[in-house]
DNA sequence: CGGGTTTGACCCGCGC
DNA sequence: GCGCGGGTCAAACCCG
């Protein structure tokens, strides 16, 4: 009954816990974002404690937007990084004919870690991720390091066009536990060099963002600022995605048929044509 | 059956 | 003070 108060007030001690010293023991990455630009903490800073929160922004170029699209029947699955990220809802936007995605993190309960994914308004190739406070625990020990995730992808014929979207996770994994084997042993913090000339220093660990990582040694991902969106953020990053990863931004196209009835709609006709029913 | 997504409803911050 | 818009909740549903 009184679940969704509590629950608000969980998120304000997450708020208000962002600035405090037990917290800032450098494991938890929230502080360590708080810890470089001081949020406010007084009755102003509640009142805007949305827009007090740290955030990263990540731009997300897309080669092809027409041809990314469904999963399926499912439009489902988070931007792919290193993390378990659960969807809790999706809103359309005022002024972009996009909806926003909002994942938390579900590799462990409890973490603060959200992000949110939406297309770009401007330009309808890019996605915006935006990530909001940080995780609280090491990489996650859930479904991204099975050990069975072990294939080498870079003799992988199926870059770019993978058989299936497990086979597109599972190559995704591989990249991922490479980077985790980088990882010093158990997780440590590493300052990230691509984020750092921006003015108060390493922002962004390397565990976090071990997808941008990913597209790094994929791509060779360049990383500039975009003043079209650094105003009001912390940074903005630009690198390629991967034809693999285009699928799991397919809960994110345009939004004429946001209607619930519409997408049923479709979700109906795709099941019929599955199954060889005639509409 | 557990974990995920979908989606309508609700809450709250902010601008006017 | 009011209305709008964004963010979150939680029930229902889906899937493996």
């Amino acid at each position: 009954m009184n679940s969704r108060f509590s629950n608000r007030r969980f998120v304000s001690q997450l708020e208000d816990s962002e600035s405090s010293p037990e917290n800032s023991d450098g494991n938890s990455p929230c502080s360590a974002v708080s810890a470089d630009t001081k949020i406010a903490s007084t009755s102003s800073a509640k009142r805007s404690s949305r827009r007090a929160i740290q955030k990263r922004v990540v731009s997300v170029p897309i080669k092809d937007v027409d041809g990314f699209r469904v999963k399926g029947d499912q439009m489902s699955a988070p931007p792919s990084d290193s993390w378990a990220w659960r969807k809790y809802g999706q809103k359309p936007i005022k002024g972009s004919p996009y909806p926003r995605g909002y994942y938390r993190c579900s590799s462990l309960k409890g973490c603060p870690a959200r992000k949110q994914v939406e297309r770009s308004r401007v330009d309808s190739r890019m996605l915006v991720v935006t990530y909001y406070c940080d995780h609280n625990h090491p990489w996650p020990p859930s479904r991204n390091n099975h050990p069975h995730n072990h294939r080498t992808n870079a003799a992988s014929p199926n870059i770019g066009t993978p058989a299936s979207d497990e086979e597109a996770e599972e190559e995704e994994n591989k990249h991922v536990k490479n980077l985790a084997d980088n990882q010093p042993a158990d997780y440590e913090i590493i300052p990230d060099y691509r984020f750092s000339n921006l003015g108060e220093g390493p922002l962004i660990q390397a565990s976090e963002f071990g997808w941008l990582g990913d597209f790094e040694i994929q791509n060779c991902m360049t990383v500039l600022e975009s003043p079209t969106l650094t105003d009001d953020i912390e940074m903005a990053t630009i690198f390629t995605m991967r034809e693999e990863d285009k699928p799991l931004f397919a809960d994110l196209g345009e939004l004429p048929e946001c209607s619930t009835v519409f997408r049923r709609e479709i979700a109906e006709q795709r099941r019929r044509s599955s199954l060889g029913v005639p509409s």
